[in-house]
DNA sequence: TTGGATAATGTAAGCGGTTACATTTATTAC
DNA sequence: GTAATAAATGTAACCGCTTACATTATCCAA
């Protein structure tokens, strides 16, 4: 037996009218026809056709979820895992459905709204140079991004990667370090820069040295971390420290060290970013910049849903504080041998 | 401005009901006409409004995806990123929006049905008791599990647990191990009792010994593999060999054995499950049951949406097949010091 | 040329709600 | 008790599509 919102308004001797009006609160409806109706809904089972709200509200009650091609080996990185959960709780708050794509193809962003299928967008893991993003501020459709790109009318949130950064090296400096490497993901993504920045300012700000072989480009992955660490380890002058963008490249850093027998913290300091789970399990555990990724994930949705309702106007732009997590693999500069 | 079909009927002079044939490809149009159609539709850069077609049909044109509470602290296994990749990819090719849901606060599936706002539900890590289950089998909504429950009606979609950890354990044997460990999760999971068995099976068929203290509970995640593993270590006499159910409690083993002063492989074997990404970058790398998790899911997706189509009628029940995975974790058993 | 069959197109109802506006009922003031 | 006013309820149009059925156009045979 189907039911619909005429079932419950024969049964409650109402009008629809009444019904839709019992079920959306409206207070002009008197209690005793309110019971009368509330009654007859539960009797009966009757739930409200999402789609035909939908359809007469002009409203799709539902977000847009892109998050990065499957194709690109990032996407395993427990930083999405984290922020989705942050997406999922407060969207289910604020009550908007979540729609999972993800982006591939040079997907058309702006049809979702053209054909009605979301109310907003919420980006994951978009290329700085990303166009499609321009359209959609220019449609003035609501969107977000986590993580800023080359577009300053963008909305985003994003973790103060700067100066996160910029405080890993300015610990590891204090800490006696002169000689610090950088391992991190392509400019490709703006917060990459901008960790890269944090670090040549900590770097300019105490008079050390920077070159060319003491960095080296990996891509957010164990396996690349490794590999371009062992690129590192190669030159004839390592560093004595490594500040790693990300973490799973630091993981992946830690193994190349290990393998070619140089220890950490003594022979060579690791700080990551990112704190993800795992950075509490490696050996030695991991020092990091720590995001406030699940943070991200429900400002990320409450700034969407103004955008939405029209509470805010963008470019919306917000960054969140990171933190240093201090844990074994980093530490005090070895001591040299006093040759004088 | 706002476009619906009624305009572009105007626009190439017909009548709505052929704009909606052209639309959905009927056949009954002729050329010349579809083509009017179709350039009134490529001049007002008009979209069919997905809602209004899903009330006209019936249809919510999406599955709703159910993965664990965020409380639960499984949810961070890349297991879920990676079979969550089968899921879009698949979902997309068969034309089905994917929504987002977690599965917390006895969260009731059927309500997701009776509003119309799914189609059908794909279940990820549900607990084998869960009673959602069977509500929706008897109400004969499509649904699909990955992974077993206790319910002999359910559909699901899983990999071949008992065959894969006897494998794996029966390796072990081969390789001269004769006491060997079982690290796993709760069997509030299926899969996980599956892996015991099959654990049990292989000691049972080579007359091994097998007691209480050689296993020991863990949670899927790298931290309970650990506190598993060093009371594991405590025992008076230990296990020259480890079968862990899952690779995260597996590096969680690894990191409590070392810690120890323990080698593997030569003093203690370690062979994980699921053949995560990381178990590539483990020290040493980590031997391991490969599940075909990214099949698991396109699979899922695919029987889900002839269940709904009435296509297919339940119960269905699929295991894929698993791989042992050798890499540098397991071992032959150390010879032991000659002492005849 | 005509008529019957067939193909193309049009008409209009319906999907299940919401809501502006109309109508009825209750309340209050005198 | 009645009129004026406010509150509760009802009526009916509408959201933007799809589709059964009706109508018109086209084609072919006789």
């Amino acid at each position: 037996m189907k039911k619909t919102i005429e079932h419950i308004a024969q049964l409650a001797n109402v009008s629809k009218a009444t019904v839709s009006r019992v079920i959306n609160n409206s207070p002009k409806v008197t209690s005793k026809t309110r019971e009368r109706v509330i009654k007859a809904i539960k009797e009966t089972g009757y739930y409200p056709n999402v789609t035909a709200r939908r359809l007469t509200t002009n409203k799709a009650e539902t977000i847009g979820l892109i998050i990065p091609s499957p194709q690109d080996k990032t996407f395993g990185n427990p930083f999405y895992t984290e922020i989705l959960r942050g997406f999922t709780h407060q969207a289910k708050i604020e009550g908007y459905d979540l729609l999972l794509f993800i982006n591939e193809h040079q997907f058309n962003y702006s049809q979702l709204f053209h054909d009605r299928r979301v109310d907003g967008l919420l980006l994951v893991g978009v290329n700085r140079g990303d166009k499609g993003i321009i359209q959609l501020s220019e449609n003035k459709f609501p969107y977000i991004l986590t993580g800023k790109i080359d577009y300053e009318k963008a909305n985003y949130v994003d973790a103060e990667n700067r100066k996160g950064a910029y405080q890993a090296v300015t610990y590891l400096v204090n800490s006696g370090h002169k000689r610090i490497g950088y391992l991190g993901g392509s400019f490709d993504f703006v917060f990459n820069q901008e960790r890269f920045e944090g670090y040549l300012q900590a770097l300019k700000e105490h008079n050390l040295e920077y070159g060319k072989e003491l960095t080296m480009e990996s891509i957010n992955t164990e396996e690349s971390g490794y590999e371009a660490m062992r690129k590192l380890l190669e030159a004839s002058s390592i560093p004595t420290a490594v500040f790693v963008a990300n973490d799973l490249d630091a993981i992946g850093a830690m193994k190349a060290i290990k393998e070619k027998g140089l220890k950490i913290p003594e022979d060579i300091a690791v700080i990551g970013f990112d704190d993800i789970q795992l950075a509490s399990y490696t050996e030695p555990t991991l020092t990091t910049v720590r995001q406030p990724i699940y943070e991200m994930g429900t400002t990320a949705i409450s700034l969407l849903v103004q955008l939405i309702k029209g509470k805010k106007e963008g470019p919306l732009k917000i960054e969140l504080p990171t933190q240093l997590i201090i844990r074994e693999s980093s530490g005090k500069v070895k001591t040299k041998k006093k040759n004088i």
